[in-house]
DNA sequence: ACGATGATGAAC
DNA sequence: TTCATCATCGTA
């Protein structure tokens, strides 16, 4: 069951929380191919000062701003394309951070080895875009593993500790 | 511990 | 137009 609009239009954290064992599947070249995501980060609202979107509406960040259900993907450190789901209510900006899929870890190393660049920004997850998210199967609080982001110590104290960060324990 | 490498947003 | 910064990774 593909994963749409009403699964990804709630908060980010939450989101993020409930994509832990659900599966990335891409289609490339034909072949498609299913990834169990194993690692999330989340990004929510106005106010958070690690997300992109805290600075306000810019071409960046405007899909942030847009539809939950549609792929926010940017370039950082001049060489690494990140993957990022859009959450939330249209107008609130949220996102969930793709950072581990199994066999796979890092949000570098997943675009790259799936070939995903910003040529799907602002695209629909879904089977017209080339990548979607099936749903899997339910993972119990037990197997999960929340800490505060990565590389957000910028973000000042109290949202650089939020515990946005959620890890599949295999 | 650090360099690669370029887009982004803010300041000037 | 310039500048500091950056949701990282591989090599050391």
């Amino acid at each position: 069951m593909i994963l749409g609009h009403v699964f990804f239009a709630r908060k980010a954290p939450v989101v993020a929380r409930m994509l832990l064992g659900a599966y990335l599947v891409h289609r490339h070249s034909g072949r498609v191919r299913r990834y169990k995501i194993i690692e999330t980060e989340a990004y929510d609202g106005f106010h958070d000062r690690a997300s992109h979107a805290s600075r306000g509406k810019t071409p960046r960040t405007e899909v942030m701003f847009g539809k939950a259900g549609h792929w926010y993907v940017y370039l950082v450190y001049g060489m690494h394309e990140m993957l990022n789901i859009v959450c939330g209510a249209t107008g609130y900006p949220s996102a969930v951070l793709i950072r581990g899929v199994a066999g796979i870890s890092g949000p570098a190393r997943l675009t790259k080895a799936l070939n995903i660049t910003r040529a799907l920004n602002k695209k629909p997850a879904s089977k017209a875009s080339g990548l979607w998210v099936e749903r899997g199967v339910r993972v119990p609080d037990s197997k999960i593993l929340r800490t505060a982001r990565v590389g957000v110590s910028y973000a000042g104290e109290k949202w650089a500790n939020m515990e946005w960060r959620f890890v599949l324990k295999e």
